[in-house]
DNA sequence: GACATAAAAGAACGATCGTACTATTTTGCG
DNA sequence: CGCAAAATAGTACGATCGTTCTTTTATGTC
């Protein structure tokens, strides 16, 4: 059962690469034109590939769109949590994690909006393999956010009888509408707005999480961003 | 020019009344499965009509998208807006608009999410005469709560430096992911979590435009809410 | 450099796509 | 009823869809 040898698990390496330059693409079209638009075929000349030889990598184009849709989690994680938990934990993180979500598409160099978000819009009411990743996906992500509000909470930053889930649904929200003005209405002050909008989250949370029955601060809790 | 007489304008009698149909079970299809999925065949399929019957009464799949949008946009007037507007103008209208709001795919009996959102989402990057629609519609629509929010101000219950605009596009975001949490999550507290939401909005309005300023609340903003 | 294997291409399939054209039925008015 | 027009059906088209099989080429190890 435990041998130390290799045992002929001696991986792929062209293949991947060749996989690699596959999602890429896939990632592209998906951004700009949606997972069902995803074609075999569409991408096999995009890539410089034959249809079968790209079908080779994936076996269907329900494991090419979550292949997409999870190579999409991998950038997402890579541009967003992984830069923002060099921040130290609280306040400042989540700040962070907000900023960067903001220009993630963009860093990763994406001709559309979000593939998690489109992803998500197009298979909510479709039921299927694709549909179930997207949750799954989505609740990670959902959680992860959590965690981050949780520890605003634990610093003192937050209000102690605040809701770290509703925070996360709130900032989603924010994130939501802030894709759509960015890239449906081509809002040039859609950045501002969801920078207002987070800010006011932020200070209703750093009072109370039952902020509608308007609390008196104790203190002025927003400091200038930078 | 000018002649009193029909002038063969006989509109058509029959042909409004199919047409009706074919709307109907388009926008449930698209309610599930996105406007791209919207194919001549399957739609002929489920209302027992022809291919070429179904598709003279658009010319197009490019027409029958953007009626199925307009058909959308029609209830979503005739089921969020017009009762809204039976509520004296102000925060008891706004709020009557945001309750419809959260139910209205219900009311109207779709099997799945908003098709105006799933529109936004699926043509927010992709050129063509769909897409110049949804923005139209989407403009129009925000304007019409911009308006709403504006009459809030007016009435004193929201501070008078508020920004509409910016109302608007919060409101906007409480009602994404009040979509995403309901149809691809399954969540059974997002409605709670929207009203939450909201509150803390409204809450915020109440008192300054500028809220993370997080000015003193000169009496309770909020009562009961019916 | 030979050779096993991985990677990619080629060709073909039935199905469905959007759309054009023609033919048939249905409708509403005189 | 008769008849023009509207509404719907029928048929066919080239294109593309996802997928399967077979064949060829590229790769990495001895």
């Amino acid at each position: 059962m435990t041998r130390t040898a290799p045992l002929r698990e001696i991986p792929l390496r062209k293949g991947e690469e060749t996989r690699a330059t596959i999602l890429d693409a896939a990632l592209r079209q998906a951004s700009r034109s949606g997972f069902e638009a995803l074609t075999i075929g569409s991408l096999a000349e995009t890539t410089g590939l034959s249809k079968s030889g790209l079908f080779a990598h994936f076996g269907s184009k329900e494991e090419l769109q979550i292949a997409t849709l999870d190579e999409a989690v991998r950038r997402f994680i890579e541009c967003v949590f992984v830069p923002a938990v060099k921040h130290p934990r609280g306040l400042k993180r989540l700040r962070a994690l907000f900023e960067s979500w903001l220009v993630w598409t963009d860093r990763t160099d994406l001709p559309g909006s979000c593939p998690i978000q489109t992803a998500s819009v197009e298979f909510d009411s479709q039921p299927g393999a694709v549909r179930d990743a997207v949750v799954q996906q989505q609740r990670r992500l959902e959680k992860e956010i959590t965690t981050t509000v949780q520890m605003t909470i634990d610093s003192g930053e937050f209000a102690a009888d605040s809701d770290p889930r509703q925070f996360t649904y709130e900032l989603l929200g924010i994130l939501l509408v802030f894709s759509q003005a960015r890239h449906l209405l081509g809002d040039k002050g859609a950045t501002e707005r969801a920078r207002t909008a987070f800010e006011r989250l932020v200070a209703a949370y750093a009072q109370s999480s039952l902020p509608h029955l308007a609390r008196v601060p104790r203190r002025a809790a927003v400091r200038s961003g930078k």
